[in-house]
DNA sequence: TCGGGGTGAGAAAGCGCTTCCTCGCACGCC
DNA sequence: GGCGTGCGAGGAAGCGCTTTCTCACCCCGA
């Protein structure tokens, strides 16, 4: 009746009873041949099914399967905004680890707001994952901070497994990225090649590493003797736009003997760029500049910007490591990051 | 005895089961209240429910909501690079849209690879997702051609809808975008503006939307005067490396009276790019360069490029409500695309 | 010859939900 | 006052699987 007869026509997918009927063994059977079950089935009757399988095309039911499991296959990611490069490098480092341990990734994007977040980690929930993985660090002062963490606590208590991509501000597994250090070794660099006058560009009050990548600078000055003002310090959004209007107030207010500005991740350089350009000024000679990140345009502007690199698919693969248990991925320490000069940091000779 | 009296000890997710101990109502009245049931429940029922599942931090799981209905939340979505910013605009877009339709969104990479491919469907077909979306275009000439036809269809069949983006080969729900279209129109302003003398450097063999673009281009170039000689086109990967490669073997081989490079899409000419500049040439200047789609970077490089763009993420949106029986989307036609001149084809005096 | 043990197929219970169906109840009409 | 009707709560079946558990069967040793 469900199937009327003739294949072609069947408007439901086959299931595993259709399967058993088909190579005519028990569901029990059926179900053995076609997982890695730990039983033992006649090697006649596996063949029968397997072949019956491929005839009627089935395709086992994940969730089904889940159900009866009490367990999934799936790793679920939040990252801020998809299109934004560093995201997306870090979401294809997701998926392609996933894909090697046939796991299957679901994405959502916060678009940066906390209360976004914590609803997406209540939705996901649902699924149960396996693995959460949350990048994108927020603000410190989160009117959700302890929300989250209570959600995601309840989401491990049940036996998942959250790993927190460069925001430690949770108790939970965390991929580290030196971005203290890196940006210490930036300035340090920096001042090596004959700067000393600097300007920051950093992201929305209290992310968490736009903070750490700050904090590196300053420190790497302050070992150093390059000068940085307080008031040279300027926060706008996390992204390009960002820090196109952060430099474009630096410029309006007179960039007097300011020699570089070093923005806390690359589109916000690359967006500095722009702003230096439209200014008729030429980055590089009038003002230098650096990012962080090593996002793949970055050595196509011109001119190619000075940064720190940061192995962004890395990042993606070592948190679904983390996640699975995997041994190495958690004695490996934090990202190492790498300074890399280019040209938009020329050096001054005094 | 499963769940020893104390809450907060507990090791598995509370169900539906609890829930509805807990409030003191029956499994059905638990659901229906949880859900938006057609059938009324008492309010004083729904109210405790309500409060019962709160304080369970009852959350429900979407896979045996989904064996029960026998219909998921889901919509896959294939790329072919996760990180490449054309595919990762789209899948912006996917995930938008249907956040906003309370649809969960699984990704899986392709790598360009149809076996890859088409092995994937088939695993994402267990998910027995409610649409499934294929972006990125295919060679022609594709060794696993039918069979991915026949498991589209398949999966059709049993009630999934798929959509393509920019690649009509199948008989299927497609998002068009008017490469074709976009291309001849940035080929006719770039002779008004001067040009005459054209190479292209455009994806592997046989890519839908690459070839539409060259077609596109060499139809206005045509209408026009402008010149294109066959040996002008030619061919790397879709990738800003291959760009980058294609440029220099035309450099390699003589620039001669060449003016103006048409590369079928940004990252490539962004590659291009710098491999003119590595060359020691100046783009615009030396040789003008255009490219195609828009992405968000090619307005950061320098010479600015010029471009067709096409709305990535309204095209994602599009695929999905498209697949959603949206009538508006259906009938809108291909996807709008814009020439936009910038400073990398200044144009010629002559 | 008979019993014991090992093997593996199949019946059936169960996973967490939805939804059909039954049935008790209150109400209104003649 | 009796009965039909509508309403809505709850029992139970069922979704497509997995995994116990039962049990038939065969081989072997005493």
């Amino acid at each position: 009746m469900t199937d009327g007869g003739i294949e072609t026509a069947r408007r439901t997918p086959a299931t595993l009873h259709d399967v058993a009927r088909e190579a005519g063994v028990s569901l029990a059977t059926a179900s053995r041949s076609l997982n890695g079950s730990t039983r033992k089935v006649n090697e006649e009757y596996r063949k029968r099914v397997l072949e019956a399988a491929a005839r009627l095309d089935y395709s086992p039911n994940l969730s089904a399967q889940a159900v009866a499991r009490g367990t999934t296959t799936t790793v679920a990611l939040l990252v801020a905004d998809i299109a934004d490069p560093y995201f997306s490098s870090i979401a294809a480092g997701v998926v392609a680890e996933a894909d090697h341990e046939r796991l299957i990734v679901t994405m959502a994007a916060t678009e940066r707001d906390p209360e976004r977040e914590l609803e997406l980690v209540r939705t996901l929930r649902g699924q149960r994952p396996r693995v959460m993985i949350l990048a994108g660090s927020r603000p410190t002062s989160d009117p959700t901070e302890g929300a989250l963490g209570e959600e995601l606590r309840a989401y491990e208590r049940s036996g998942g497994v959250v790993v927190l991509i460069s925001r430690n501000e949770l108790e939970l597994r965390t991929v580290l990225v030196e971005n203290r250090d890196g940006a210490e070794a930036l300035a340090r660099e920096l001042v090596g090649i004959g700067y000393r006058r600097f300007a920051i560009i950093t992201g929305g009050e209290g992310l968490r590493t736009a903070a750490d990548r700050v904090d590196g600078f300053r420190a790497g000055l302050a070992a150093t003797g390059g000068e940085l003002r307080d008031d040279d310090i300027l926060r706008a959004a996390f992204t390009r736009d960002g820090g196109y209007d952060g430099m474009r107030s630096l410029i309006e207010r007179g960039l007097g003997d300011l020699e570089l500005v070093f923005a806390a991740n690359d589109v916000m350089a690359v967006g500095a760029l722009s702003a230096i350009r439209d200014a008729n000024l030429v980055p590089g000679r009038d003002v230098a500049i650096a990012g962080f990140d090593d996002i793949p345009t970055v050595r196509d502007v011109t001119p190619a910007l000075t940064t720190v690199r940061v192995p962004l698919e890395e990042i993606g693969r070592r948190a679904l490591r983390l996640a699975l248990g995997d041994e190495e991925a958690a004695n490996e320490g934090a990202i190492r990051t790498e300074v890399v000069l280019r040209e938009s940091t020329p050096g001054i000779t005094r």
